[in-house]
DNA sequence: TCGTATGTTGACCAATTGGTCAACATTTAA
DNA sequence: TTAAATGTTGACCAATTGGTCAACATACGA
């Protein structure tokens, strides 16, 4: 007895992934627990009862949510090619992952909420999935260095700088806008030069 | 009719501060929405009903210890000297606030929560106080470049990268222990030597 | 067209939780 | 010692919220 392929009517794609969307506004704003069924559904545009129709409880929204975002959110560095020149293949991927704290800033923020709480939703994720790319990478950042290609650095803490600093701008944007003067296009600039 | 110096008594003392820390662990543990006044009562060993004798609102002990906390974290900033070696006023401020996300990481999970969501309690004191420290110590950074005792780069965005930097090893304790292999010990102070 | 599967919702329930209050206990100053 | 001030708590209340359910509405294949 196989799983079965469930079909997925146009409306069931049309809501959940409406549901989603919503959720991913609303869980990055408030947090898992600020965060309401009721203001999804508002946000989704439907009743309390209809969300819950498609997701049975409020943590399926969520780990919905979370795995919809992972796969984006783990690409740049998937591409890390190992046969690139080193200078480019990491400027490249600081500069994807700048533009994707800055475009997908929701996403950022519900990443940092979950993992600030104790990452207790995707745990099994970060220690299987996450730690054999990071592994397979720091490998290929290991090798540029004995090749004397790169300054001699501990891959993983280089892997750790810059994910704090392009997140960071998305993370801490409130203390970011109250204390940069200037608008939010040359604070990217800046913030691309100096990385 | 000035403000009152009203007295506080040794029992008010004793249990306020013990309310205060107490809360920190709390708040820090389970963000603002997920801490109950309960749990916080529960760990100062009192009843929530007395926890509120001594703070009316659940905001008022968010605040309290959000304040009991803003000065510590912000010292070693304070005391980026001028007149010092730009190399070393730099190393030295990088190691404190390491140490300081490393012992007081409670208060480091704090204020990113507070940040995360729209930092709505400490936007004042972003805006004013934190802005003020940080344009002087900016002024201090930008002469240092200006006489050629260091690399052109944006000051606001160098403090930036070492706060997210730093900050990243206390906030992000889940997944750099996934990620990481080895002890704590090991790991900070490979980042003290990446740094 | 028509009947069934799917979609939708208001009303409701139980658990949680911030906050109040009256009653009781302890400390303190005279 | 004693009375007032201060400290402490269980019981209670109202609001919020995750989740259920029966009733009703719509979509869709035959």
């Amino acid at each position: 007895m196989g799983i079965a392929p469930k079909k997925r009517t146009r409306i069931q794609a049309e809501n959940e992934s409406r549901i989603v969307a919503s959720a991913l506004d609303i869980f990055a704003q408030y947090g898992y627990r600020g965060a309401t069924v009721d203001k999804i559904a508002d946000a989704a545009g439907m009743s309390k009862a209809n969300v819950l129709y498609y997701f049975g409880r409020k943590e399926e929204i969520y780990t919905a949510v979370l795995e919809h975002t992972l796969t984006v959110w783990l690409d740049p560095l998937k591409s890390l090619d190992a046969n690139g020149d080193p200078q480019q293949e990491l400027a490249k991927y600081i500069r994807a992952k700048l533009t994707l704290s800055r475009r997908e800033s929701e996403a950022s923020r519900l990443f940092a909420n979950e993992i600030l709480h104790g990452a207790l939703m995707i745990k099994s994720y970060l220690e299987n999935e996450l730690k054999v790319l990071v592994d397979e990478k720091c490998g290929v950042i290991e090798q540029w260095i004995h090749d004397g290609k790169l300054v001699a650095i501990k891959p993983v803490h280089l892997l750790f700088l810059i994910w704090s600093s392009t997140q960071h701008y998305a993370d801490f944007a409130p203390q970011i806008r109250a204390l940069h003067d200037g608008d939010e296009d040359s604070l990217y600039e800046e913030a691309e030069a100096c990385l």
